[in-house]
DNA sequence: CCATATGTAAAACGAACGTTTTACACTGCA
DNA sequence: TGCAGTGTAAAACGTTCGTTTTACATATGG
């Protein structure tokens, strides 16, 4: 395991627990078992780690979200949320916790988030069997938002109340 | 207008802006324009301050959701987005800023997520005109809280697209 | 007209911030 | 044997943090 690799996945835990701000390059040079000379060298700085940490998450969360129904979907939340926790979206909480002001971090979440949308497009797509259903999508989307964050107070049980919901929207756009 | 309430206007201002963390005390005194030593005379300390914002805006929230069915719930919640604009929701913001460290901010959070998901249950109850409908409120609130979020990144069109799906959920629950 | 309260302006506090530098140890290859 | 390259440990950089203090101005009420 290379020392990039190690250092992006302390940061992540890091970064998703205590926040972006508040967590400070000693307690991520420490969790990385690595000198501060180290890592700046490989992570360029704060910011940079940070993009880098949020580029590495979209891909694995993607990944996870690689499903042909909505059903799929929110049973690939479930899986999420029972393994990572909720604490809600770390790219919405480091983007407003920034404020937009660093672009790297502000491009890292814009790209996160049309990619999510557009694959829930597709999966919505897939799962009607047609060119797809932009009402549709955007209704499962803002169900799969609010299942994300209202798990961080609800708990995990909202995300099958979120898929009950979706397969009825689906269902009545099936017809 | 008294010094508390101009403190605790322009510090909930700044604090959705730029964040809890982010935000300095000289920004809010600024912004207030008042002394810091003025500022914690009132204020006691900038924890402090965001609990008393916090309970500030959680009045303020639960006022403009004094409705009686589910489609003005989501109608409110258009109208606080079009004055307020999409920044999501600052009590899971500050709560995840402050990993729950900070007692006072991780209390006025809870009360009022608590608060607001009674809020929540007794719309759908109002709105189905019997006891209420657990499942249904549940998933009224994960749209709502979903709008919330997503609005942040697709627009307030979200909130449409979420008051149309509570729409059809309310119906079926009906018959 | 003095006393008290309440305010401002600004300096200062120690601590923590992100980042850089210094000094030194270990590896692998010529 | 020597020389890069890559790592660590730790001090130091200047800045900013939240908070307190000092010194001084202003208004109100007996």
């Amino acid at each position: 395991m290379d020392r990039m690799t190690r250092l992006a996945d302390t940061a992540e835990q890091v970064f998703d627990r205590h926040g972006y701000t508040a967590s400070g390059m000693d307690r991520l040079t420490e969790a990385a078992g690595m000198s501060s000379r180290t890592l700046y060298k490989h992570a360029g700085s704060k910011a940079q780690l940070m993009a880098t940490v949020l580029a590495r998450r979209d891909r694995r969360f993607l990944q996870q979200l690689e499903v042909q129904s909505v059903d799929a979907l929110f049973a690939a939340l479930e899986d999420w949320i029972e393994a990572e926790g909720a604490r809600g979206c770390l790219f919405l909480r480091t983007r407003a916790e920034t404020g937009g002001d660093t672009p790297e971090i502000a491009e890292a979440v814009a790209a996160h988030k049309a990619a999510f949308q557009k694959r829930i497009a597709g999966i919505v797509a897939a799962d009607l069997g047609n060119g797809g259903d932009p009402v549709l999508a955007e209704q499962v989307l803002v169900l799969f938002e609010g299942a994300t964050h209202a798990a961080v107070y609800r708990g995990a049980e909202v995300v099958t109340a979120a898929r009950t919901a979706a397969a009825v929207l689906v269902d009545r756009a099936r017809s």
